[in-house]
DNA sequence: TTTTCAAGAGTAAACGGTTTCAATGCCGGA
DNA sequence: TCCGGCATTGAAACCGTTTACTCTTGAAAA
């Protein structure tokens, strides 16, 4: 019924013309006379043709492929970004070839000659940490492309896309400052994440200017995970005088909060106060609903995506650098302190 | 300080050596002298070359990608199943192309124009309705495919990985008649979705083998989303006599439930139960912690990545519908029905 | 009528590899 | 010493398109 996939020279013989002929009608060129376009175009149809995406890749030097990177797939931080990446890449003729690095180097590198072999047209990195050597040879190899969030130190001349964090934990700490709060903890990522270390100082930004002392037994570090969430709050409660309310890094280790205070038959907000950070969907789903730092991941993932395009088509780039405005949603996880004879 | 990308000729010549000693070596064939190897490999390293996916794919046939295609990017069911498959995928040589459908047939026919025309080397269709004739053009293009979780018509030739959801509607249902539920409401898919009629039947099933009447009025289709778990909740709570119990089609519709009931003051286990169906992360986040059937979706990821790469490698499937178990985890949302003095 | 030019179509090279097949050199056995 | 055979290596074809360049032809310009 059906042999192996047609070629343009099948096309051309049938239609009695030559192969370049064939290849004009199909990038639609306009030196082919209308009968003859005509012609092998209902041969094509005919022939139910598609053309080899791999040959034209390969005399063009365009694969069509632009790869997405991810450090993984625990966290629904990154499926927000993957979600926007798809949105913009959808309404192109681009294939988006999604991998994990796990933190790994070896992985990394791995996907890294991946990513060089496969004739990628650009890549979007989403990085937990910052390796610039692995950017520069992407850079050596002229492969364009765009960082999501990086949270290490950058160059000036990398084009990046990321929120703004400073302002985020500044307006988490001055919410929570004005329902009264005086305690205020904030579980952060590690130290040596440029985000982590914006949100910090927002936060103590806040605190110094309502004339407050920052103590930093209530800064406690680790992971974005929900277990980490857990075990500082128990940490947290276990203090002599323990926060009226919680900061957490992230939506997820908000959810720990929420289980630790449980836990402790503290109730949320009532008792103590909590906040997030990305404002992923769960934070909807529970109850009380959270009150969260919006992070715009899909539309940084979009706006990464939108940039590299322009970077692929050779077009310049208005900022190598854009920062999207976090906002604070108010929910149902604030409220004012007890009173203090509680 | 770099020039373009480096080819092969380029590293014969400064090997001294042809050109398909060199491809040789790349391939680590066998018939290249020792010391010829060891020349060439060095030369390959000075440069930094790696070989152009692009022109072997050409040559080959074959382009080291994998389509995954996925109705949406909205749901955490999906994104496990990305999971699983990305998990199997890394470990190979090749890439995972992400995209979307959106349930539209203007996409999906572009999708498939991409698919076909991207020299893929094999796909996995994530569908949610059925599009045999799709599968049939993948087919003639000779594209080896494998379906997950097709909730529609298959033919019995077409290779398919799903979960046990007959197994799981009755699993369910039980565990809410053995805690003493007689009134038990199922909210499932819309009707045409084989998922949602297995699910259903065993539904039934169980409640028959109870001895047990079903009321046609606890049986609510619907979308597997928030909302119509909290739509349907609220129609069932407007019953002359509202189930004790709700079994959802999905978490997500659950966590609806558990919104409607928070909305009507009803408390989760002790006024009424809840079951879920999917076991997504959330349902561990949310409190009381979900009590649902787990659906293994990485797995499922897992299991057709591995039908695929058999496929592709041209060997026969042990079987050509897989379908891995479901099995209830019991949580804290589910209780005996309160008294019924109440 | 001759020259010029543009439209339309074809020839061949290129893209960067892999593979088939033939050629070479060196070895041992007769 | 001659020959068959194996280990290496190279020449050339090929994968399916695009593109630079050439060629033909008919009409307008001179």
């Amino acid at each position: 019924m059906n042999r192996r996939r047609s070629t343009i020279a099948e096309i051309a013989a049938r239609a009695g013309v030559s192969i370049p002929t064939v290849s004009r009608v199909l990038n639609n060129r306009p030196d082919v006379a209308p009968a003859t376009r005509e012609r092998v175009e209902r041969v094509i149809r005919e022939a139910g043709y598609v053309r080899s995406r791999v040959a034209n890749a390969l005399r063009r030097g365009s694969s069509g492929i632009i790869d997405l990177v991810v450090p993984d797939l625990d966290s629904p931080y990154y499926f927000e970004i993957i979600r926007g990446v798809e949105e913009v890449l959808e309404r192109t003729e681009l294939r988006m070839a999604l991998s994990t690095t796990h933190d790994e180097s070896r992985r990394e590198r791995q996907w890294l000659r991946q990513v060089i072999e496969g004739a990628t047209d650009g890549a979007i990195l989403v990085l937990a940490q910052g390796q610039s050597d692995r950017l520069d040879e992407l850079r050596r190899h002229r492969i364009p492309f765009v960082v999501v969030d990086h949270r290490g130190e950058l160059g000036p001349d990398v084009p990046s896309v990321g929120a703004t964090n400073w302002a985020g934990g500044r307006a988490a700490t001055e919410y929570l400052l004005s329902l009264g709060h005086r305690r205020i903890a904030i579980i952060a990522g590690w130290p040596n994440l440029r985000c982590s270390q914006d949100r910090i100082a927002g936060y103590r930004a806040a605190l110094e200017e309502a004339g407050l002392p920052v103590d930093p037994e209530l800064i406690r570090p680790g992971e974005f995970r929900q277990q980490t969430g857990y075990d500082q709050t128990c940490a947290l409660l276990a203090l002599p005088e323990p926060p009226t309310a919680i900061f957490a890094g992230s939506d997820l280790q908000a959810m720990g909060v929420y289980a630790a205070l449980r836990a402790h038959g503290l109730r949320v907000p009532d008792d103590v106060s909590v906040v997030g950070f990305d404002d992923v969907p769960i934070a909807t789903m529970v109850s009380p609903a959270l009150t969260t730092i919006r992070q715009p991941l899909a539309e940084m993932g979009r706006m990464a995506t939108t940039m590299l395009l322009r970077l692929i088509a050779g077009e310049p780039l208005d900022s190598m650098r854009v920062e999207l405005a976090t906002s604070l949603v108010v929910r149902e996880s604030c409220a004012p302190p007890p009173s203090p004879d509680h």
